[in-house]
DNA sequence: TCTATATTTCTATATTTATCGAATCATTGG
DNA sequence: CCAATGATTCGATAAATATAGAAATATAGA
């Protein structure tokens, strides 16, 4: 994943509506949520969901499929990932390591 | 880490200036680099550096301490696993997984 | 086709964020 | 104490982002 589009998928995920529909929408899973019941159980607007998520889609952290007359939202976990492997990938001078081993050597748990 | 807290970190990082800056920090480890290093190193003016250095700061990612006229900033490495935390934490339905393994089942790299 | 539903796009406004020179503050050495 | 260095704060402006009502688009059913 390279810089500008980590940039785009983080201004995304830092927002409060939107952090909040992501989370539903991993939680939801592959099923997803229609773009009115995200807005209904955000309390948000219509137009200003379909902002947010326009923004998170532009982002490619979710996906969109037209079902009848909603437009169902899906969570893209392969994009997810992607982000936080850049985070990790560049932790601990690239040595590889995980995401809760990362720390220096002094401040590790067992110190 | 609470919502609030968590879109402050991302906030932080959702910026090309502090993205760089705080990759450099995490790669530099405890010793951490000087405001001004990093300012000359980004090729950013040092106002501009301090402006988004207590952003960062602000949002726990960095620590910083005085050594001499210096000011020396470090990345928190824990704040940085926390915040993953939060996004890995709530992947899945809230079935704890790895950062590698919180895709549903029809898209693991195995199918 | 007409109407209702689901969502998006348009438009205007309010708010937040970024930029950077100048002034200020803190520390060190002479 | 004074001058030099490293960094931050102030202030003014520019740019990006968020908000939400109104209008437009797409789908489905009578």
């Amino acid at each position: 994943m390279e810089a500008d589009r980590v940039i785009r998928a983080l201004s995304a995920l830092a927002q409060e509506h939107r952090l909040a529909a992501f989370r539903l929408l991993v939680q939801a899973g592959e099923q997803g949520v229609a773009a009115g019941a995200l807005a209904e159980k955000l309390d948000v607007p219509p137009s200003s969901m379909s902002f947010h998520l326009a923004q998170l889609a532009n982002a490619g952290l979710v996906a969109q499929r037209r079902e009848s007359r909603s437009i169902i939202y899906s969570a893209d976990y392969a994009a997810m990932n992607g982000l936080m492997g850049y985070l990790i990938e560049n932790c601990c001078g690239g040595i590889s390591c995980s995401a809760n081993a990362c720390l220096p050597a002094p401040q590790r748990k067992s110190a």
